[in-house]
RNA sequence: CGGGGUGUAGCGCAGUUGGCAGCGCACCGCGUUUGGGACGCGGGGGUCGGCGGUUCAAGUCCGCCCACCCCGACCA
């Protein structure tokens, strides 16, 4: 690890972000352009991740499999929009074992189209239906400019496919696994997210609707953070997912996808760090709390040591580590995991073992206003409660960040001012057009329009015409 | 693809007029240290991005190529 200092985030939030997670060993880059390691730190945390998800997915009804990797070219022709869409950034497999391939396999970009083939093939009557299948995989797409986790080459997902007999079943499941990933966003992760949909030019291609969940990154950009696809009958009539119904009638299907990535890790470190480095929201941290031992001399060291041991079982039930390492000294220990974002550090020396204490420290608030002496009697409960406290400190700060950098302009002037710094929350009438001007003007983009609306209706931000609805406009990641 | 930049030890860099390839950090060993990024001594580590040319001699000069980074049009 460097021992330099990080660039502050305001002076160059970007650099601020790559050093930090090269230094905390999230990722590293890899030899082939736009693509990275995933490390076993980034990798843990990508671990927490996926079971929050996946408990999630369990208890709405889904099931995981596996599809594979490559895909017939011609499937993913078959539906028009999604091949428009997805065509420029497909690797492309053609030659196999030494020969040319017949048909070019692509690297899967997404599943939609293989996973339409298959259910094809097992859904045949109302009886089958609804198929509810997640998979957890990576998939390739071949991006101009990359950015550790926010967009690589090669990244990592979940991709839930599901086929329903109804309209409004496909629409409800649509809408469901949007609210859990603004449940998992909000109440594991910290990062509070806005749940809305996506204009016609934002949305996935292919899709009917595509819901988002859109967060606030310390810059005041936004990211959008996972996806929920209604994508219709598009699906159904390309690959002939039908069923027959109940009056011996064929039926297409109603199918949707929804799916959060590895980009999901650089929201967190987005929403949370700081100049110090990471911080990581308790209850998804890869080490929640780490203990350092602190002596000068042998005998304090022989008395320290075996304090700390016992404070370390005491605390099995957490993810913690004894930091015991002798090469570097506590000071150096300190810097070490606050970069790296552990949200409890429990330091523990002669004086603390003296009066029976341990002294905890707050990543989230630092230097000596975060630290409090806790009686080592009793030490799991109490910390138990200081990482729930953390974990609501931390959505309760990027909540009210959030809140201060959106703004309601009453004027296009207003609006380009505020784009600059942070969202606006503005009525706008719902034309490609609008949209397209105040792209070109600012380089913000129509993020979503919420789900909560104030209902009533209002005067276009760029024409003045008519509007039902509000949207967020930001500029993105 | 357009514009700008950089390639010398794992990382960050220096290398003058062409003349023994260096510094800091990291790494290894020994000792002293340890409550907010310790220090001393000793050590290991190089196809100077590649190919070609000029020259007694090229990291340095010339030509071509390659890679990567930053800024713009597409994207979870």
């Amino acid at each position: 690890m460097s021992t330099e200092k990080l660039p502050t985030r305001s002076e160059n939030f970007s650099e601020w972000y790559n050093q930090v997670i090269l230094r905390a060993e999230m990722a590293d880059y890899s030899p082939v352009r736009g693509t990275m390691v995933v490390r076993p730190y980034g990798w843990t945390l990508w671990e927490n991740i996926k079971d929050a998800l996946d408990r999630r997915f369990k208890e709405t009804g889904h099931v995981n499999a596996a599809f594979p990797l490559f895909i017939p070219m011609s499937f993913l022709e078959k539906e028009k929009e999604h091949v428009e869409g997805f065509s420029p950034e497909l690797a492309v497999v053609t030659i196999g074992g030494g020969e040319k391939l017949e048909e070019p396999l692509v690297v899967r970009p997404t599943s939609e189209t293989i996973i339409g083939y298959m259910y094809s093939k097992w859904i045949k009557s109302y009886r089958d239906l609804p198929v509810l299948i997640n998979q957890w995989a990576n998939v390739v797409r071949w991006e101009m400019r990359t950015r550790l986790f926010l967009r690589t080459m090669e990244f990592y997902w979940q991709e839930g496919h599901t086929a329903h007999a109804t309209e409004a079943e496909a629409r409800e499941e649509t809408l469901r696994m949007l609210d859990v990933y603004t449940d998992f966003a909000i109440n594991e992760a910290a990062v509070p997210v806005i749940p809305g949909r996506k204009s016609e030019t934002e949305k996935f291609a292919g899709a009917v609707e595509s819901y988002t969940i859109e967060a606030m990154m310390g810059d005041t950009r936004a990211l959008q953070s996972g996806t929920s696809h209604f994508l219709g009958q598009n699906f159904a009539k390309a690959f002939d997912i039908q069923y027959l119904d109940t009056s011996n009638t064929l039926q297409y299907c109603w199918t949707t996808s929804w799916g959060l990535s590895t980009r999901f890790i650089g929201a967190i470190i987005m929403t949370h760090g700081d100049d110090q480095g990471l911080v990581m929201p308790p209850r998804l941290a890869p080490l929640q709390v780490v203990i350092v031992p602190i002596y000068r001399s042998d005998e304090e060291r022989a008395k320290v040591m075996p304090v700390a041991d016992q404070v370390f079982q005491a605390l099995k039930g957490f993810r913690v580590k004894l930091d015991d390492r002798t090469e570097v000294t506590p000071g150096f220990k300190f810097n070490d995991w606050e970069l790296r974002g552990v949200p409890l550090r429990i330091e523990i020396g002669p004086r603390d073992v003296e009066k029976g204490v341990v002294t905890a420290a707050r990543r989230d608030i630092p230097g000596k206003a975060g630290k409090t002496a806790l009686p080592i009697e009793g030490l799991a409960a109490q910390v138990d409660e200081l990482l729930k406290t953390i974990q609501s400190a931390l959505l309760e700060r990027a909540t009210a960040f959030r809140d201060a950098h959106i703004s309601e302009p009453a004027d296009y002037d207003g609006l380009k001012e505020a784009v600059k710094d942070g969202w606006v929350y503005v009525w706008w009438c719902g034309s490609k057009e609008c949209e397209a001007k105040i792209k070109e003007d600012t380089r913000a983009t129509t993020r979503c329009i919420p789900m909560n609306q104030p209902g009533g209706t209002g005067r276009c931000i760029h024409c003045g015409g008519e509007a039902h609805e509000k949207v967020y406009i930001a500029r993105a990641y």
